[in-house]
DNA sequence: GTTCTAGAAC
DNA sequence: GTTCTAGAAC
């Protein structure tokens, strides 16, 4: 386990996190966030912005079984078998959880495998749930870090093209504020306004409506992170990366200690975010500047401990 | 000379 | 995905 970060088997790490059979025993509290029957929502291990956690669906992942059999209802349907074979499929006799009432493994790769899935309601439908339990135990932790008990916007969303094997659903500060944001892919990836980055609300209702991939194909999702570094403050284009991140830290410092509403105001808990509309480089804006564990049949069981 | 980017990693 | 670093850019 000691290659996480390069060589072979780097793109494994979430994949062993999902197979993880017992999270709150195994794993450090510093890294497991909450976890539930479906999923686990670990810390991502190299931040980009203040906050940053991964909700990852477990292996395994056991099929309601009603739901399972629509989900093959639909799948028959679409490959237009016959209803024998779907009352075979349907019908069939079984006591309890067995290997046929998991997802395949091979279904949660990716995104683009599980859009692919006749099960992919089910995914997301276990997704959206722990999104909305990460979304508030993340905006509870950023009250508690600050002393004013401030928080502020949190995105969810998936990227078009992920690196990391196993479907991931990234819960992140809209801040882009960190150390481990380095190059311009890091934060083009994350940018709310370019269209690498997925909002969970988007792709989920691609789900509801039935469509099994994406809308545009992978090079033309590739050729977006090498768009020039504009910010999704304010439409300014930066010449270079550490110029953006100090633009990006002042952003939030100046959003952090404008006057709020009263106390505990704070931005709706909306997981997307109405950017800007790009500005036109070559206009006169500013241009180019120089530099608790819980205890066991809780449905969502919270492992990040709140401090008072 | 220093800062910054971008490609190799067996 | 990350780390390391050569050499481009300033
Ligand atoms: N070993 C690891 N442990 C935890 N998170 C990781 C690890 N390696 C990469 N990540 C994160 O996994 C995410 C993968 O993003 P992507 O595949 O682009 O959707 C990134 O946000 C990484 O910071």
């Amino acid at each position: 386990m000691s290659n996480l970060g390069r060589g072979a088997g780097w793109n494994k790490a979430l994949v062993n996190y999902a197979k993880t059979v017992d999270p709150k025993r195994s794993l450090d509290p510093s890294v497991l966030v909450a976890c539930d029957e479906k999923t686990i929502t670990i810390r991502d291990g190299y931040p980009k912005a203040k906050y940053h956690y991964l909700v990852l669906p477990r292996i395994p992942f056991q099929l309601e079984k009603a739901a399972a059999v629509r989900d093959q209802v639909h799948q028959d349907e679409q490959q237009g078998s016959s209803k024998e074979t779907l009352r075979v499929s349907g019908g069939r006799l079984s006591l309890g959880p067995s290997k046929s009432d998991r997802i395949p493994p091979f279904h949660l790769e990716s995104l683009e495998s599980v859009l692919a899935s006749p099960h992919c309601e089910q995914v997301f439908s276990a997704l959206r749930r722990s999104r909305d339990v990460a979304v508030d135990l993340m905006r509870s932790e950023m009250v508690k870090d600050r002393q004013d008990g401030r928080s502020w916007d949190i995105m969810s969303g998936f990227h078009a093209i992920p690196s990391m094997e196993h479907v991931h659903l990234h819960i992140i500060s809209n801040d882009l504020v960190s150390e481990k944001l380095k190059n311009k892919k890091h934060y083009n990836s994350f940018r709310p306004d370019l269209g690498f980055w997925l909002p969970f609300e988007e792709v989920e209702s691609y789900v509801h409506q039935g469509l099994k991939k994406l809308p545009k194909g992978k090079k033309e999702y590739e050729s977006l992170l090498k768009s020039p570094l504009v910010s999704f403050r304010d439409g300014s284009v930066h010449s270079n990366l550490p110029g953006l991140k100090a633009h990006l830290l002042s952003c939030w410092e100046g959003e952090m200690s404008k006057a709020s509403g009263g106390p505990g105001s704070s931005p709706p808990p909306s997981s997307s975010s109405t950017p800007p509309q790009p500005r036109q480089a070559g206009d006169q804006s500013r241009l180019k500047r120089k530099s608790s564990q819980a205890t066991s049949e809780s449905e969502d069981e919270v492992v990040l401990r709140l401090k008072r």
